[in-house]
DNA sequence: TCGACTTTGTGCGCGTGTTCACAAACCCCT
DNA sequence: AGGGGTTTGTGAACACGCGCACAAAGTCGA
């Protein structure tokens, strides 16, 4: 795939930390409204659910903006944060497909209040088109092109059906896009250059099922999980090449 | 946080693997649509955007079903990874929040056809108790304990609003409920032996937009996103702790 | 001014995850 | 039956991220 060779960026900052940057926004942004002035990286660490040297080592790559014996100054990190991670500018965004999911998003205050604007929605279904979804109008998906070369978009948002993502996804890259956020179901190919970050909300689910099937097992019941007659970790042989399947086929709508 | 303190759990299957394992079963069902009955590691592993020797060592993990000189057959494969993954059970989840979000989540086919069964939706507004969305009935978050006490849960879904998740959350641990998938902005605070999973639209977008920054910054123009005045990596003074701000006050909304 | 206390910034060891490269295993053709 | 070709499964080297523990650097009170 495209994504980045080296996890570690040309300046510095390791993906990992990158990643956590904006909980650690989210947090100070939390504690400035309660009045805050500076914090401890302890504290500051509790309220993002991280170590304490972890965050004192992700802080360390933006620069030395602590004060030791005192700890940070709530208002200047949120600040010094924001820059790093580019939210000091505003970013606009195309969404593509409002389903469900693409209303939640355009409607997501979220993005408004950290430098997204959502600047076009598209969408295939022709009901859909002339809506109005918070101030802004659907337009048609064959629109692309045309609304792309009017509005710069920065960041586009797939929130399409699997079957239409690739398709959607080439077209926004020949548009000039470089960033992509992919809901859909769907593996993205993209040429090098070019970021796609993947939102899988039912690979959540199953990743939560996978503990929670463990937690179950664990207690008593591990055969059960397994079909009838077949071994829990089912080391029994694989079936022939050409040969009647003896398991249960899996089934996808 | 309570999360598992080894990576890799007990019978030895790294959490890495446990995550791209979805993928995998996804990239196999649509190769069955499409009528493929094997297939190579290195035809899969593109298939889901990966390097085949990962593929094949998450494999591996589950037990050695492939054959020398052929590749996996499909069918058998989707068995392995669904029964590994507790596809094979059905799960019980309930939505908290039917928002936006949580409308998207109740309808997402993605659910249904994997095992997860949508067994309450929750809302605190009276304007959405009583709702019917996809045959099942919204009720008031109030009746929660009593739903859950009639109802076995597995898995419970948060989409409420931040200032509500931990209040929310509390209370489905109250009930019993071991895993949450947490969409609210907000770090939960949990005991020892419940999982959450954390899925934030913002922060995916806030991780593109520092990619994007880089991007654009590397090109020529580095000192730009800097505020006038300051040098772009801003190695400018720390301000005095009881001073006045030279640099723009983050707002939050 | 000095010493006790607090908190940052980071060197270092360790565990996890990724990738290469290759032997082992299997199929197929002759 | 045997040999060539293909693909899996995995040992080993490497890269990355995490967290401990501590020196450096600052504050504050006497």
């Amino acid at each position: 795939m495209s994504a980045v060779r080296t996890n570690r960026t040309v300046r510095g900052i390791p993906d990992a930390t990158v990643a956590r940057l904006p909980v650690y926004l989210r947090a100070l942004t939390g504690l400035a409204d309660r009045g805050a002035r500076t914090i401890s990286s302890e504290e500051l660490a509790a309220a993002a659910g991280v170590n304490s040297a972890k965050l004192r080592k992700d802080l360390s790559y933006l620069g030395s903006y602590g004060t030791r014996g005192v700890g940070y100054e709530v208002e200047y990190l949120i600040y010094q944060i924001s820059r790093e991670l580019g939210l000091t500018q505003d970013w606009a965004v195309a969404i593509i497909g409002v389903g469900n999911l693409g209303h939640a998003l355009a409607n997501y205050g979220g993005f408004a209040s950290r430098g997204f604007r959502v600047v076009a929605l598209l969408d295939a279904d022709e009901n859909r088109v002339g809506e109005d979804i918070g101030g802004r109008v659907v337009r048609h998906i064959d629109d692309l092109e045309h609304v792309l070369a009017v509005e710069r978009v920065d960041i586009g948002v797939i929130a399409t059906p699997a079957a239409g993502a690739q398709a959607v996804c080439d077209r926004l890259v020949a548009c000039g896009v470089t960033s992509i956020l992919n809901f859909a179901p769907a593996v993205l190919a993209v040429p090098d250059g070019v970021e796609v970050r993947k939102v899988d909300l039912s690979i959540e689910l199953q990743i939560l099922a996978f503990h929670e099937q463990r937690k179950a097992s664990g207690s008593a019941l591990t055969a059960l999980t397994a079909v009838a007659g077949r071994a829990a970790h089912s080391d029994a042989p694989k079936p022939a090449l050409a040969g009647e399947t003896d398991y249960p086929q899996a089934v996808e709508a």
